[in-house]
RNA sequence: GCGCCCGUAGCUCAGUUGGAUAGAGCACCGGCCUUCUAAGCCGUAGGUCGCAGGUUCGAAUCCUGCCGGGCGUACCA
């Protein structure tokens, strides 16, 4: 609701400015007030014009509210130095929210312009997914839903750097170290037992003391990337395989989470299906890079980039005429761009737990399927990368700038986060050996090429084991199918929380403790808060079978809903909280800080356990009052499972 | 060296993009369960917002310079 009041009071004061002193008021900015006695919202408008205008602040605000009148406002005060405070209409704001939630129609947003492409979790196929993936998931995927509850279409894609360098670690590992084959590789695959991308994961670790000790020139790992960019050999097929089975692994650990994909679009396929080509003639056509005669990068193909300290040169094409991943991007890029003249085969990859398709790009006629959504050609693109790519995501940004598309270029937006380290005492707990520098570190990073780091699924399943000791301990009277249900959902708010708790460009030191905690500021929390609205109405229902929620509309209605909402302050801040939804989620899409949305739940679930632990609703006897109560405890219910949903967390029944 | 980020309570972090008296969680201490679920609530304590200048009605927030830490600056991504 708050979106619509904002561009009410903007519009008023715009147009107030425009006929009092024929002035375009800059951007007009809406604070909080600090407290209730001031109203809800202020501008200190007054006091930036005061120069301009050469007139005291306090005399430019009464001249504006002489003729200032807003829907949804029944009071306008000047305060402090020249503030101006606007008091809401309680009872209109109250009504006019209520039937956003009611209609899930939330009209503050700006109205969508078309598709915008969202790029997330990005894992390289070659092991199992770790707590720092994580984080980019759950960034990206409430960003996602965010964007969707504002209006936008959005699709979600998942990037497969299927022919890097880190998927041929995994094959060198698999032919040099272990001589498998690819019938063996692929029993491995297809074996019950064995956790395949635990198994890489373990294996690209062996893989890198193998080029120290035994191949330092790396010749095995250049032989390989060669033969699977080239295809149509052993090394391809069960490169082929490999990165496919470790994917289908990611897309199980991220489904647990919530986390799903429209499409995952293949980087062989970028090549085989000459999207590379294509860009690269574009590139070399346009002169936006050079192939370098002399010097150290002697035989690449380059790219000039002007810093402030003088011209940098980043390869895009090796001496040995093996693409960098940079260049595969630019392609990508410009596909998402609908840039290219070229379009992806696609298949249907595999069903998500909510049955819906996930689909990848194809280059084999045999898989493709002709009846497919439209995917590419975005309006707008978002790259959820981790803030250490900056670099190649500036050159990705700067290749599109080259070809002449400087709007496109703006479009793309590098969606950049801190990462996850561990504290000392977290790595020491993983048996990872710490250098004495290292110790006296708040955190430090971890090399997951020596196998070291905290991974997705034993994270969830430690969350999970101890959310079960809790409910079982709690409810040893449910069955053992809804224990397991509530565990799981308490797990994945503990993790989704604490993830998104912190801004993005703060660096998670993490911790078990904290991570694992179901108290204070979590996941958990807000959800128990929720549970408790929700309980309130089972047990309205119980004790009352004539009692339905369409009641509420009667006292909704009300000529005694005003009288009830301005004598308790306290409600109406709660109720004025909850109603704030819309306006969050316009932050987080505009600031790229789901962190935001984290930090509003967490402040309503408090103010609703305020709330629960002050009023009784069950025992209010004044039949109007008690309507009242459950309308509040109704709204809020609905802001808070909103907020959680759109980070990806559901909310039991119970717990 | 250069570029980006961070520095706020003992610890981990917010701080509505320059606004009114800097807030949470954890930890500590003290209270509250025959009353809608104590995964909760209330209270006490805890601050030179790294340091020094500047900009202005107003600065944790902006600009400059230092100090401390991290990341990047690959023919990895």
């Amino acid at each position: 609701m708050q979106l619509t009041l904002h561009a009410r009071i903007r519009d008023a004061l715009r147009s107030a400015l425009e006929k009092r002193w024929q002035i375009e008021a800059p951007e007009i900015v809406l604070n909080q007030t600090p407290k209730l006695e001031f109203g809800e919202l202020a501008t200190p408008l007054c006091l930036s014009l005061s120069k301009a205008l050469k007139k005291a602040p306090r005399v430019i605000a009464e001249e504006i509210l002489e003729t200032l009148k807003i829907e949804g406002i029944h009071k306008m005060s000047i305060a402090g130095p020249g503030y101006i405070n606007f008091y809401l209409d309680r009872a209109t704001i109250l009504g006019q929210s209520m039937a956003e939630f009611r209609n899930s129609k939330f009209e503050g947003f700006p109205k969508s312009t078309g598709k915008v492409i969202v790029e997330h979790t990005n894992i390289n196929p070659n092991k199992a997914a770790h707590i720092g993936h994580l984080r980019n998931a759950a960034i990206g995927d409430s960003f996602v839903r965010t964007l969707r509850f504002s209006g936008s279409e959005v699709e979600v894609q998942n990037y497969i750097d299927n022919t890097g360098v880190q998927v041929a670690d995994v094959i060198v590992g698999f032919r040099f170290i272990e001589n498998h084959s690819v019938e063996t590789v692929r029993e491995l695959i297809n074996d019950p037992e064995t956790k395949f991308d635990y198994y890489c994961w373990d294996l690209y670790a062996k893989a890198a003391s193998f080029y120290e000790t035994q191949d330092p020139e790396h010749t095995k790992r250049t032989q390989t990337l060669q033969e699977i960019e080239g295809g149509d050999n052993e090394t391809a097929a069960m490169a082929e395989d490999v990165a496919m089975a470790i994917v289908r692994c990611h897309l199980r650990t991220m489904d647990r989470i919530n986390v799903h994909y429209d499409l995952l679009p293949r980087e062989s396929d970028i090549l085989h299906l000459k999207f590379w080509d294509e860009a690269f003639s574009l590139l070399k056509a346009k002169k936006a890079i050079f192939f370098e005669e002399h010097g150290k990068n002697q035989g690449c193909w380059v790219m000039r980039l002007e810093t402030e300290s003088g011209t940098e040169e980043k390869i895009i094409v090796r001496s040995n005429r093996t693409v960098t991943y940079v260049g595969k991007d630019i392609a990508y890029q410009l596909w998402k761009l609908g840039l290219l003249n070229r379009d992806f085969n696609y298949t249907t990859f595999e069903y998500d737990s909510q049955r819906t398709p996930v689909w990848a790009t194809t280059s084999s006629k045999d898989t493709l399927e002709e009846d497919h959504p439209a995917f590419g050609r975005g309006v707008a693109v978002y790259n959820v990368i981790d803030v250490r790519q900056s670099y190649p995501q500036t050159v990705v940004r700067e290749g599109v700038r080259l070809l002449g598309y400087e709007d496109a270029a703006e479009r793309s937006v590098h969606f950049s986060y801190e990462m996850v380290a561990l504290t000392p005492a977290c790595a020491a707990q993983l048996g990872i050996e710490l250098s004495d520098e290292d110790q006296g570190k708040t955190y430090v990073e971890v090399s997951g090429r020596k196998g070291q780091g905290v991974k997705a699924d034993d994270l969830l399943n430690t969350l999970e084991d101890k959310a079960y000791e809790e409910v079982r301990k709690r409810h040893p009277d449910f069955d053992k199918t809804e224990q397991a249900d509530i565990a799981h959902q308490i797990a994945v708010s503990a993790l989704r929380y604490f993830l998104l708790r912190f801004t993005r460009t703060s660096v998670i030191a993490f911790d078990f403790d904290e991570a694992l905690s179901f108290d204070g500021e979590t996941g958990p929390y807000i959800q128990y808060a929720t549970v408790r609205a929700k309980n309130i109405f089972r047990r309205m229902e119980a004790d009352h079978p004539d009692f339905s929620l369409s009641q509420l509309d009667k006292i909704l209605g009300s000529d005694k809903l005003p009288g009830l909402l301005d004598e308790s302050d306290d409600l109406w801040e709660l109720i004025y909280t909850a109603s704030r939804l819309d306006e969050i989620a316009g932050q987080v899409t505009s600031s790229l800080e789901p962190a935001t949305m984290a930090k509003f739940s967490f402040t309503l679930a408090q103010k609703f356990n305020v709330f629960y632990h002050k009023y009784r609703v069950l025992s209010e006897k004044d039949r109007d009052r008690q309507m009242f109560y459950l309308l509040v405890v109704d709204f809020v219910r609905q802001s808070l499972t909103r907020a959680l949903d759109l980070m990806g967390i559901s909310v039991p029944d119970r717990m």
